[in-house]
Parts: structure tokens; sequence; C-alpha cells
DNA sequence: GTATGTGAACGGGTTCACAGCA
DNA sequence: TGCTGTGAACCCGTTCACATAC
């Protein structure tokens, strides 16, 4: 709003470039701090600078989501946190369940960045009958042969794996068959899924890696690459990942 | 080698492209996992399948490492896993601190991706006093006064973050006063180091949301930005990422 | 014949720089 | 005047397709 011409969706007639979608949390991190010191506008600078992205950047990315802005002055906090959550789709609620309740699965449980954004975990689930009843994060676990009565019971569409990578592409299938389809995956293991089942992937030991390759070059060859990097985030980045299972060991018993 | 002229440095000359050196822990694993099998050879057709990309992108990748594949034939599995082995920087001991050991931090400390691969825990670092010489993953914790002494004895030159938000940033400025270069953070807080320091971060809460992204996308608009989405990896994304700290919850006490 | 290695075409994302609007 | 919104230039990475070597 603002304008004469009531806000339109400008660029956003169809599909926001996927870089710009993976910045969207960040901006939104940013400005739920700004929103809760109660500061009304930020101008792009401003925003940038909290978000750690450049002006220009974001600007553009705020470009495909609308005109939300006010030239002169900047962005509305509230308005923009409602716009992005919304485009986030995170003004509905996810429910989730967590499969694999290690030392991985119970931080993740615990996690109060997933509740306070739209995420609800609606159940816990582990293989190992010794953990079943055993509240964590103050929800009992449930042993895997619930699993997909708990998924379709709670209409549950996102699946977070934190076992094994021996176990993931059966929780995996299991959960998609359920009815999942949407996955964060966090076994060192590359999963198949059928087309229109989204799999993201964290894998630890890969970060560690691309941290060696650079610590490596600082101290080899006096910076030959070119020196300082910029900060990385872990993001959005279109490989299809594969991989042969059960390379390496995983967090904790399933 | 099996050249006349001996495996020469081919576009190795200066920097592999980010991208690239990404993907490299992938193949990596691909062929630990044949080598595991005793498989002599693999064609890019078949090592890309197994790690999950396109034959022309690992191809592509390989040559800027030099020319190790034998045409016709593929590429020696044992040479080549020296090879990236190398190139990561892996074949030598890379000493990390783990500091903040709630779940988060036990998980990673427990992970067996990182001792095979040649990176050893020096020490787990906790604030909590309760914690100290209470062993994890079968190391003795110890209290954050001693951050300094043990990062300077042993020589650790990568830091991972595992503590609350707010005491990230806190403990990012002692580990790289220490000698720390590089730091995993896990923390969801963007961390301000000076020049030559490496930061790269991993963040729960911005996966599921960039799924959300894309589930709310499935249900509502009938795949509206154009159906099903490819596997997609946490891998390098260049935005420089910051964020004003304390934003959400963290996994566990520091 | 077969599979690698790579120049060239292509595409997406970032940056620049300025027009447009408050 | 000040800051947003955006076309255009630029850069990096992916894909294509074929020359090259075994």
């Amino acid at each position: 709003m603002a304008t004469g011409r009531t806000h339109r969706p400008a660029n956003r007639s169809r599909g926001i470039p996927e870089a710009t979608v993976a910045r969207l949390p960040l901006y939104l991190r940013a400005l739920t701090a700004l929103s809760e010191r109660s500061v009304p506008t930020v101008s792009s600078e401003e925003l940038a600078a909290a978000a750690g992205v450049n002006s220009a950047k974001l600007r553009k990315d705020f470009s495909y989501l609308g005109s939300y802005g006010t030239r002169g002055v900047g962005y509305d906090v509230e308005y923009l946190v409602y716009q992005i959550s919304r485009e986030l789709g995170l003004t509905q609620d996810w429910p989730v369940v967590i499969v694999g309740i290690g030392n991985l699965g119970a931080a993740l449980a615990n996690y109060g960045g997933f509740a306070s954004r739209g995420f609800r975990v609606a159940a816990l689930i582990d293989a190992d009958p010794a953990m079943t009843g055993k509240p964590v994060a103050g929800i009992p676990v449930q042993h895997s042969d619930e699993l997909e009565r708990v998924v379709r019971e709670n209409g549950v569409s996102i699946g977070v794996i934190s076992t094994p990578a021996g176990a993931a592409q059966q929780v995996c299938d299991r959960l998609v068959a359920a009815g999942v389809t949407s996955i964060l995956n966090f076994a060192p293991t590359v999963l198949n899924v059928p087309e229109g089942v989204d799999v993201r992937k964290v894998d630890l030991s890969i970060e560690l890696q691309i941290l060696a390759f650079h610590e490596q070059r600082k101290a080899g060859g006096e910076a030959v690459g070119g020196g300082v990097l910029p900060q990385t985030t872990v993001g959005r980045d279109e490989s299809t990942d594969q991989g042969p299972d059960g390379d390496m060991p995983a967090v904790m018993p399933a």
C-alpha cells in the first residue's frame, strides 16, 4: 500500500527466484528483531546491514514480492514481517514429525526456532522401544510403528530425518508413502524420492570439509586463491545430490 | 598419471570454483563407498549417479583438479579418493573444538563423520560448571575458562559453535582471538568476524522455512512456480549474512 | 568404440547506476 | 532531497556437444 495504485503483484506474478526465497528467512529474522524493539520503519540500507546482505540485493529481492516500500522513507517493519511470513507460508500451521530421536533429534525437538515460526512438532518417532514414551522437549517419543498413523492423523507434510544413514531411506519411503511431501534430511545419505517430493539436506561433515579446504589455502599458499572469503551460509544449491548410502556413521541410534 | 605428460595442474593453477569445492565432499563420499566395495574404476556417468549430479558437471569439476581420468576407461577410484582428499586438505589432521555441549553439541561430538575425515575433536567446551568433567563421546567437557588455552595448546584452527544465539558472538570473538580462523556456526545469529576468518553457518529454522515455502506452493497453486524441484543440498551460497543477534532461542544452555 | 576433457552457448543471480516517486 | 524500484551490464556456474585420447 502507500501509492495510489494499491500494491500490485509487480514481478510477483510467477516464481520468486530460489536465491531470493533462501534469503527471505534472513530478512524475516532481522525484521522480527526490529519489530521487538518497536522500530517502525527501516531503510534498505539498514535492513541489509542487519541481515548481512547488500542493499541492492535486498531491494531486488523485495521487488519480487511487490512494492512494499515507500520511496524516500523505507519499509514498514510490521507490514514487511507480515508479507514475508505470508510469502513463506508461515502464517499457517505446519505440523512436523521428527524421526530419529538421538542427540540431534532431541536438539531439533528443543529448538525454539521451530515453534516460533509456525512449525509445530506434532510427533517424535524413534525405532528404539526403550525410547517409547520418554518425553523429549515435553513430547513423548512414539515408536516407529506409529509413523504412518501419526502422519495421517496430523496431516503432516513436512518430515525431519535425524536417523543414522542406514535407516534414512527406509524412513523416507515410509514418510512419503504416508503423505509427507517435504523432507529435511540430516542423515549423511542421499534420499531417493518420487517426483513432487522436496528434499533439503544438511550435512555436517560436508560443511567441515569445505572449511578445511579454505583453511588449508590460508596456511599453505599465502592466500593463494585470493584472500578473505565472504561469510557463507548454508543455503540452496541445486545439485540433485545422491550418494551411496551408509558411508559414514550418523549421529544417533534409530 | 596415465598419459605421457605426467598429470599436470591443468586449470588447477589458481582457484577451484566455490561450487566445485562444495561438491568435492560429495564425490569423496561416493568414492569412499566404492573403495570399500573394492571397485577399481568408475566412469563419470556411474560416479555422477552415485553422487547425485550429472556427469558433465562432474567431469568439469574434476577438470579443475587436473586430468585424473583415462579416456575410454574412467577414473581410478583409489587415486581419486587420494587426490580429492588432498585437495580438500583432509590428508592432514584438523583438531576442532566444539563450544556449547547441549544436545546439538553432543550430537556433533558423537558424529562419526568428523573422525573419519581427518577431523579430530580436540576439546569440548561448555560454560556450565555442572558439565565440567562430564564425558561426552568419551571426551571430558572443559569449562569455558579453558577455551583459549585449549585452542593454543592444540593448534586449533577450526571451531564449532553450538551455543545459544546470545552467547555465540562472544564465543566467536574468543575463538578468533585465540587463533581460530574457521568457524562452523550453528547458532541462529550472524557472526561478525575480522578479515581472514571464514564462517560457515547452518541454520535449521531457515531450512524449514524454505521447505514451507515450496510446500505452500504445492498445496495452493497447483504447482504454480513450476512443479517438482530437484533435490536440494545445503551448500555454498554467497550471501554474507548478518543479522541482529538473539532473535530466536537456540538449542542448548551455554 | 568408448569415455574423458573442455571450449562455447546458455541461464540465473548479483551488482550497477539511475529513473521514478514521496 | 532521499530512498525505492528496476533495466542493463556483468559474473559465475551449468549444460551442451564434440574434439581428443585411450
